[in-house]
DNA sequence: TAGGAGATTACATTTTTATGCAAAAACATT
DNA sequence: AATGTTTTTGCATAAAAATGTAATCTCCTA
């Protein structure tokens, strides 16, 4: 009686696109190729049978990202550092539409500076200007900064959570 | 007769580039783009005139990237910091090498105040803000004075010599 | 102010990359 | 085994991105 082991010919399959993905980190962190073709050709190099498509989506699921590099060529970089910050950053740029122009706020002392979008500024300041809290003593607004002198004694915190009302994302950080 | 002025020519020049570069960051880093056709879309609604050739250049200058994000979508995604501002800092120092109108710094607390020569301080804030040094958490430009708000806890002298690189006149002095 | 060097840009085009679709392969379930 | 489901892939092609070239513009210098 003939006993099938379809799991290690799964495993085999499975094997050949995992360790594709592999060598294919190990490539790209390894040496610096520019475009597709030359990670095809060097992929091919490892013995591996691919086209130029599948290359593609390999690429797409590693999230691996082409970037210019200094000597003016392009490189194709693992989503390391890069990547990741990027992550991170987009979950917070996403949410930072919801308020037009707003970029950062920082304290210093009883100082706050808020940068913006070029132009967007006096908008905003205009805005804290209304919502009169009590903390802030006044605003001054150029194209894309914003000056806050808020009161003696006063924690950025609870200024942050007023001005959260007003700039929503601000509270995302 | 007619009198031209090709300095002032020339500096706008400069800001439709510059401020596109900058513009184009901003964006970058802001929304979520997913190829040059849409960041080309972003920039002309910004207000901006140029091609899908230019912006690829001004793309592989600023060193994006193109990387694919979380949703199964692609993403353009500004380089790390560290980066970023090295080259930055380098292009900024050699094109301001000659910055005139600059008259003085003075320290007082978190804050810092340049006085310029009437009309210049929005330029030189200009440039200040896009050093992007990391203990100036912003400026805000009069006509002939500039108010800088520094980080908690720094020394004035980093920032003069931080300011330096831009305004090579300040460490005459 | 004429001429040249260096930047910047658009146009046209090539090169490169992404993807719709269908076929093949790998599993799963009965 | 037979059949259905999910993955993976190649092919062909569409979509997107990079660049050679020439034109234009600014700035510099004699």
């Amino acid at each position: 009686m003939v006993i099938l082991q379809p799991q290690i010919e799964y495993l085999y399959i499975m094997k050949v696109k995992n360790s594709r993905i592999e060598t294919l980190k190990m490539l790209i962190s390894s040496k610096e190729l520019g475009s597709q073709e030359e990670v095809l050709q060097a992929l091919q190099n490892e013995g591996f049978s691919l086209t130029q498509a599948t290359l593609s989506r390999d690429l797409k699921q590693l999230k691996v990202a082409k970037a210019a590099s200094m000597n003016g060529k392009y490189v194709y970089v693992l989503p390391n550092e890069t990547m990741y910050k990027r992550v991170h950053k987009h979950t917070t740029a996403r949410d930072m539409l919801e308020t037009p122009g707003f970029i950062s706020l920082n304290f210093s002392g009883n100082m706050g500076v808020i940068k913006t979008r070029p132009g967007y500024a006096s908008a905003i300041a205009y805005n804290i200007d209304n919502s009169h809290i009590p903390e802030i003593l006044g605003t001054i607004a150029g194209d894309d900064t914003i000056f806050i002198v808020i009161k003696d004694g006063t924690h950025p915190n609870e200024i942050m959570e007023s001005l959260g009302e007003i700039i929503p994302t601000i509270l995302d950080e």
